[in-house]
DNA sequence: GTCTATAGGTCGATAGAC
DNA sequence: GTCTATCGACCTATAGAC
């Protein structure tokens, strides 16, 4: 049981602590003393719900799987179509998903496998989805690679401001053949 | 002058093994000791061409920076296009040079704004080259971002198979109509 | 469940021999 | 130009009080 009143519990303000870290300066700041003073708790009560830092990334990247499999649910059912709901959703909304994810993939890059599946497996439910509503894969392959550049350039500090309208544009020209 | 008869200076093993390292492991394994180890110099030996990281850094920015120049003369005057010379470099080939971008790209995301700036006029390079070569600002922008898209599966180890041959079927039925 | 204190190791950087 | 030796700061993890 949390000693706190509000809303998260310590084990997922620690792991929301975590990825913040991860995703402002990479794993090199993502210290555990960083993550304790982030999630406001020490160091040893942080290690009471974590082990190790090892049992940390672990479980960080199942909420992401879990928050992963809403994220399909919501995009196969989006109003506004799976692949509007896609391409917004690249750029990042500042959800807690996006920042989980971008938080995987600075694991994934220090080449942690575990990291790298979760992604993967994320990925193949978008890709299932965008496949199925266009009934062409290298279509929806295609829309996956510019999912995946809005999503790059975004965390990489590299954006450009009309991406997402000049995409708009030329995938219309696209769907209109 | 190097004491060494081989092609390259020692200056420039040192970059070369720290761009490795920054791509296989990030930047949290790119250490001093494991940058000599690989360059196979002491860490006094490293420290004597650049007095500290931070200075390793910046030149190994403007080493890349002076490789940029020549790949965008490449692009340009490539004969299969620049689209097609772009799409196949955006998939690592393994070049210098590639190293090279995927090791700034790891420092950039540790919010390095020199990183961040040197990709940044590498990409407008890239995206001059695409809009003279479309007249089409919103096609370039799409054709850059599944660059992008491309390049950052393969830095993360999400690559598919097939889908530089997706991109080539989809960007032949844009440039059909 | 959460804390402090600290062990044991690694980091970037300096000093000085050759 | 290259080396060895060493420093202080910081890292992960453990031990034990409350």
């Amino acid at each position: 049981m949390p000693a706190r009143s509000d809303g998260a519990t310590t084990r997922d303000r620690i792991l929301d602590a975590f990825e913040t870290l991860l995703v402002d300066g990479g794993s090199r700041v993502a210290t555990l003393d960083a993550v304790a003073a982030q999630a406001e708790v020490s160091k040893g009560g942080l290690l009471y719900h974590f082990p190790s830092k090892d049992a940390m990334v672990e479980a960080m990247l199942a909420r992401l799987q879990e928050r992963g499999r809403t994220d399909v649910e919501k995009m196969r059912s989006a109003p506004e179509g799976p692949v509007a709901f896609y391409l917004n959703t690249s750029v990042d909304t500042g959800s807690d998903f996006d920042r989980g994810l971008i938080a995987a993939a600075r694991v994934a890059q220090e080449s942690d496998a575990r990291a790298r599946e979760t992604l993967a497996e994320l990925r193949n439910g978008w890709f299932e989805v965008l496949a199925e509503h266009y009934g062409d894969n290298a279509l929806a392959r295609t829309v996956q690679l510019i999912g995946d550049g809005l999503y790059f350039d975004d965390t990489t500090g590299l954006a450009h401001e009309r991406s997402l309208e000049h995409v708009r544009d030329v995938l219309s020209r696209i769907e209109a053949i």
